[in-house]
Formats: C-alpha cells, sequence, structure tokens
DNA sequence: ATAATTTGTGAAAACGTTTGCACAAATAAA
DNA sequence: TTTATTTGTGCAAACGTTTTCACAAATTAT
C-alpha cells in the first residue's frame, strides 16, 4: 500500500504542478490589454477564405483586386457580426505607416496651444490619425530627445512649433522624407511648409490702437529671445512707435521665468519708468505677470497704465477691468495646420513637394484695459 | 545605321523605365519617418553573431543566459557605435507590451487636468513609457470610443478620471486583465486603484471658512451631476450648513454649458437671491462664470458676496480680488496615480492584486475673496 | 572511459498584418 | 481546337523583434 500511496501523491504533486505552470503561462500572455483577440487567420478559417482575400476587402481592395460581389458581403458581414478589427501594431510593422502624429509645442499648459491641440486631435481623429502631443518647455535638447522618441515610435508626420536650434533635426526629418509642418514660429533656414501669423502687423496694429486712444509712452515687455515671432513682434511694436515719432521703450525678461519673477521684474521696470501711460505685452503669460505687477502697485487700468496682451486667453474677459489683446485665429490656423499635413502625407517624395508659407492675420479684441477715456492722464507721474 | 540607332533608343528608354520604376518602388518605401534603419539581423550579420544573442544581451539577460562577457561587450561597443535602436512596433507586436499608457480625462484644457497630465507625463517618460492623452468631454459614448481606440493601439494600462456609466467597459478592461487606475472620481461599483481627494471635506471645510470669517447666507453652485465627487462637495456643503443652522441654497447647473451660458444662469440665480452673502462654487469654470456674473452685477467682492472655489487655478491669484480656492494636491495626486500603476503593471494577475483607494487631502488656500472684514455687511438687501 | 551536467550560442517559430506572385477557371481571340 | 486574356483567389514571404528549444563543447560526476 505504503508505496501505492506514493505514486499517487507523486502523480498529484506532478498534475498540481503542471496546471500550476500552465496558469503561469496563461497569464503572462494575457499580461496586455487584449483578450485573446481574433486575427485575420481566425476569420480565414471560419469563412474558408483566404487571410490575402480578406485583407484586400477590408482595405477597399474589393475592386481592384476584382474580388467577387458575394465573398465581398460575406466578408463584411462576418466581419461585422465578430467585430473584428485588425490589429494596429501589426499593421503597423508591415507598412511602416503607424497612423500617429506628434505634435511638438512649447507647452500643452499654455491655453493657445491647448486650444490648437484640441482641434488638430479631433480633426485627426476624423481622419484616422491619433496625435501624441508633448511639450519642449522651448528648450533645444529636450526637443531633440523628443523628436527622437516620437522617430522610434515610427510616427507617420509632426507638427512642430520650434524652439531655437533645432535646425538640424528638422532637417534631418525631411531629409529622411519625413513630413514636418512648422507653426507659430519660423525657422530662416528650413524649407518646409509654414503656418503663421503676422506677428508684426499684430503689434503695429496694437501700438497704433494704443495711440488712438491717446496714450503717447507705450512700452513693451517681451522676450530675450531671438525667435522669428518674438523678432516681429518687437518690429512691429518699433514700426509704430517710429511713426509716431515718439521714443520706445522695452523690457526683455529671459524665458524661464515663473510666473512671481516675472510679475517682479515688471513691477521694477514700472516703478522706474512712471512716465509710461501704457505696455504692450508680447505673450499671454507676460500680461499675466503684468497685472499682477499691476496690482501690487494698486495702479489703475486703464487710467494710469493701459495694456493689450499677444495671444487671447478666457482670463482677459474676466479680468476687471477686462483686457484688449491679439487674438490668433486658432481655429483657422489648426485647420490650416492639418490640412497641409494631410497633404504632405499623401505625396510620396517630401523633396518633390512645393512648400507653402501661410500668413493668417490677427484679430484684436478691444476690451477696457485700453479704453479710449477722453481724459486720459497719467496720474503716476502727477503723484 | 537607322536601324542600329533604334536599337540603342530603344535600349536606353527601356533602361530609364527600369530606373524610374526602381526609384518609384525606392521611395514608396521610404514613405515613413525612417531611413532604413539597421535591424537586429544586420548588427547579427556584421558581428557574426546570432540576433538571439543579441537579443539577449540587449534584454539585459546576458547573466541569466549565460552570455560570454567578452561577447556581451562586444556586442555593447557596437551598438553604442552604429546607435542601434530596437524597432519599438516589432517588439510590441511580438510581446504585446507597447510601454505606451491611455490617459482619459475630462478635459485637456481643464488647468486641473493639465497640470496632473504634465506630472504623469514627465514621471512616465523616466520610466520607458509613454502616455497618449484624450478627453473625454464628460460624455460616457466618447469616453467608451475611446478606451475602444486605445485598446485597439494596445495601450499597458489606462489613467482613467470616469465619466458616468463607464462602469461595463472598466469592468471589461480589468477582466482582460488590463491594468486602470481611476482618479479623480470614484465609481462604486468597480473594485479598482482609487486616487481621490476628500471631497466632502474639502467643501466642509470652505464652508466653515466662510462662516468662521462671518458670512452667513451661502449659496452652493454646483453641476446637475450624480458623479461621487460632486455628490461628495455637496454634502460636505449641506454637513457644514446643517451644524451651523442655517439654511441651504443650492443651485444646480447642466453639464455642457458655455462659459456666457454658467454667467448667465448664476447672474439670475444672484439676481432672485439677494439674501446670500457668500458662494461656495463646486469647480474652477463654475467659478470663473461667477466672477463674470459678479462682474456684470457690479457687486464687490467679499463686500457683497464672498466666494470660493473648487479647484485653485493661476487665475484666482490674478483677479482682483483674489479668489480664495480649495486646492487638490496635484503634484501629491499625480505621483500616487503613476506609483500604483506601475505596480499594477509589474503585476501578472489584475484580479489577484489587491486595490487600494488612496484619499488626499485639500488645501484651503486662502485669498481675499472670502476674508474676514470686520465690517462685513450685505450692501445688496439694503439697496 | 562513459555518462551526466553545465555553458554558451544559434535556428526557427511566432506575433498579425500586407502584398508580390502564382495559378486555376472562365472567357475571349485566333 | 488551341492559345491568349481576364477573373478571382490563395500561397508564402516579409516587417523586426522575442523566446523556445536544440545542440555542441566543455566540464563534472560515475
Amino acid at each position: 500500500m505504503i508505496p501505492h500511496a506514493g505514486i499517487i501523491v507523486l502523480a498529484d504533486s506532478l498534475l498540481f504542478y503542471i496546471i500550476y505552470f500552465l496558469s503561469i503561462l496563461f497569464l503572462i500572455k494575457k499580461n496586455n490589454c487584449l483578450k485573446k483577440k481574433i486575427s485575420i487567420h481566425d476569420l480565414a478559417r471560419e469563412l474558408k477564405i483566404s487571410a490575402t482575400t480578406i485583407s484586400f476587402v477590408l482595405n477597399g481592395k474589393a475592386t481592384e483586386k476584382r474580388i467577387s460581389s458575394e465573398v465581398e458581403t460575406k466578408i463584411l458581414e462576418y466581419i461585422q457580426k465578430v467585430g473584428y478589427k485588425p490589429n494596429l501594431v501589426a499593421q503597423s510593422l508591415r507598412t511602416g505607416k503607424s497612423k500617429i502624429i506628434a505634435m511638438l509645442v512649447e507647452s500643452i499648459d499654455d491655453s493657445f496651444f491647448a486650444s490648437i491641440a484640441k482641434v488638430i486631435e479631433v480633426t485627426a481623429y476624423k481622419l484616422g490619425y491619433k496625435v501624441f502631443f508633448a511639450s519642449t518647455e522651448n528648450e533645444t535638447e529636450k526637443a531633440k530627445q523628443l523628436i527622437r522618441l516620437f522617430r522610434d515610435r515610427q510616427v507617420d508626420g509632426f507638427i512642430i512649433a520650434p524652439p531655437p536650434g533645432i535646425e538640424k533635426e528638422i532637417t534631418a526629418l525631411l531629409e529622411d522624407n519625413c513630413p514636418v509642418i512648422l507653426f507659430d514660429r519660423h525657422l530662416p533656414t528650413i524649407t518646409t511648409t509654414n503656418v503663421l501669423i503676422d506677428n508684426f502687423d499684430g503689434a503695429f496694429s496694437a501700438t497704433n490702437h494704443l495711440f488712438e486712444n491717446g496714450f503717447k509712452k507705450i512700452a513693451f515687455v517681451t522676450l530675450d529671445s531671438t525667435q522669428s515671432q518674438m523678432q516681429a513682434r518687437l518690429d512691429g511694436y518699433q514700426k509704430a512707435i517710429k511713426q509716431a515719432g515718439t521714443v520706445s521703450k522695452i523690457l526683455k525678461l529671459s524665458y524661464n521665468l515663473l510666473h512671481t519673477e516675472i510679475s517682479e521684474k515688471i513691477k521694477e521696470f514700472l516703478q522706474k519708468n512712471k512716465q509710461l501711460d501704457a505696455v504692450l505685452f508680447a505673450t499671454n503669460y507676460l500680461a499675466l505677470g503684468g497685472v499682477d505687477a499691476i496690482n501690487q502697485l494698486n495702479l489703475k487700468v486703464p487710467e494710469n497704465l493701459a495694456i493689450i496682451a499677444f495671444d487671447d486667453d478666457l482670463i482677459f474677459q474676466l479680468l476687471s477691468p477686462s483686457v484688449t489683446a491679439v487674438a490668433q485665429p486658432v481655429q483657422e490656423m489648426s485647420e490650416e495646420v492639418i490640412k497641409q499635413l494631410m497633404k504632405s502625407l499623401a505625396v510620396e517624395d517630401q523633396s518633390a513637394q512645393q512648400k507653402e508659407t501661410i500668413i493668417l492675420k490677427t484679430k484684436l479684441i478691444v476690451r477696457k484695459s485700453a479704453i479710449n477715456f477722453s481724459s486720459v492722464k497719467n496720474l503716476r507721474t502727477a503723484g
């Protein structure tokens, strides 16, 4: 009896181990987000039709490949029934296309970029694309890494608001025949499709608006940046100043300041320059820093100081007084970007495609912060 | 001479066509974002070492698989030299893992979600993951579609701020052994890891803060929503009201209103209820609508009406007067979410892993909009 | 000396598609 | 009737990995 029992125990525990081992294997296999999904070969087996034919039908090549309509409908109905969806990763591997586009912006936090991103996302989705977003923080190194990363992920194309110094990487992308659309900023040495706004005119008009409303001593608060869009805004301001025959006053802040640092610098600037009666801010967050500074100095807007911001934001409407802003045509811009990208994606050879530069006009949203008070006077110099 | 020339011409044009055809083929092959990258087999050929061995070394299994250290260093050096990077798509196909995690939030525009997203993105990146973001707009149908979409993309896990009615899809994910971390909201019927804040306590404390500052008639403006976090905020408010022995006044707004519609409704509400001397807003954008309404009614904050917002935002600091807000611990929350997700990803069997519910405390950021003025009086009832 | 084990490596299958090519059957042309 | 063409379909290779299994050589045990 005893050896007998021993054998049974052995057999038992062996069975146990086998089951245990198999279940481990099973779990490992299942440890992704898919239940065992049907493949095109499963369909082939069920329908007794080759995977090739099914693939043709799925890719709309039924007529081109002269698949009979009976077979076609049979396939389509079955697919409908079982809810088959092709494995995108396998598709990607085979075709080299990922149906993913990468979008690099300065910061996805920023309302301007967030709005653009949203429009692009929904449009791209309708066209069968997903969009990967990432923030460069305007740092060259980070942008390089991101381009590298997305390339490894086999994205089909790029939408980039380029930080400075990224020319080489973008040229490399174009040479590898990878579509790139630049927007918001211009890189003079790169020839690819560009979607821009007329920054010069935006700043020029805004400055003139201040003159027309009786303000005389207009400062410009901007970033210490050589980027084209910042340069153009500065040029627009200076053109207007020159035309009015008055004198410019410019504060350049370095790039990566925190909100509190920005407002601190602007506060100092305003205290040192009490002759000013208006300020044009080169970006929305500089304007927000300015508002903070103005509040701290207990200045009245626009009686003591008028302000205009570049890039509109919901907050400008809510502040009291509300803030006049140079609005970028977000919707139009987004549509243009995606349109251009799709055009590039459809084309075999990027170098053969002709590159466009699209320049859109800004719109001045007039609010109280820069409005015409008949009795404009600068109470600060008086005080 | 003439037939001779003809043959030459024929040969010429034939060659031309062959070259043309080949170049077309070449371009089609190149029409993704990769120049012809080296594969593991290319390495194998160059090094005269099998792809298997190289793969082992690459995946850190050198010792486990007892690869000799000479071979290992030889491989590593060569890889370094030529800058080889494995094809992630192929890896994904073979392993079923994508190193992508999906994050579904209400709206990526919203500053609360945007901040969380940012922290999660950088943390995930350090851990070798990319994050796909998408906005549900709190619509069940859209969320379902997105889950479906991401599943097709073989994401490894989900981070979701769940809209109502999404229980079934989430259960399905969990059953398929796909890690899901819920945050911001709670779904009572789902047992998975949850990262939440103490909404009840946040609203309770905020309301009490108003009482302590001498305000007596406190209203609550919220969404007409059954979602747990909204319910908890309401409960917190009512508990405080009850405890103070006063009476509650609640405005419930429907979900998808525009900013202007929100402020319009609040304006009506305030006009109908002139006895109120304070309002607690259940979300940041409701508070912004409220600020707009208050501006339009020319009310003084906090003299006529004190306000507190749920969810802090830079704008609350900039508005004048600045707005007191219940701040969510964004950093802490994000870290907890990603920590929990990584824990889940590391585990074979999701159903075996024990699920935690983490509840974090809010912090009341006291600003001017709800501050204690000794001479508090409600000028509106007087007027 | 033979057998068993360890050590280090490679061959080949698999993941799920797409696509070049082959090919049989049906039709048209000779 | 034979040959060429069209029509409809399927085989098998390829995309670039990972991983199971096999196996030869070196070492150790018998």
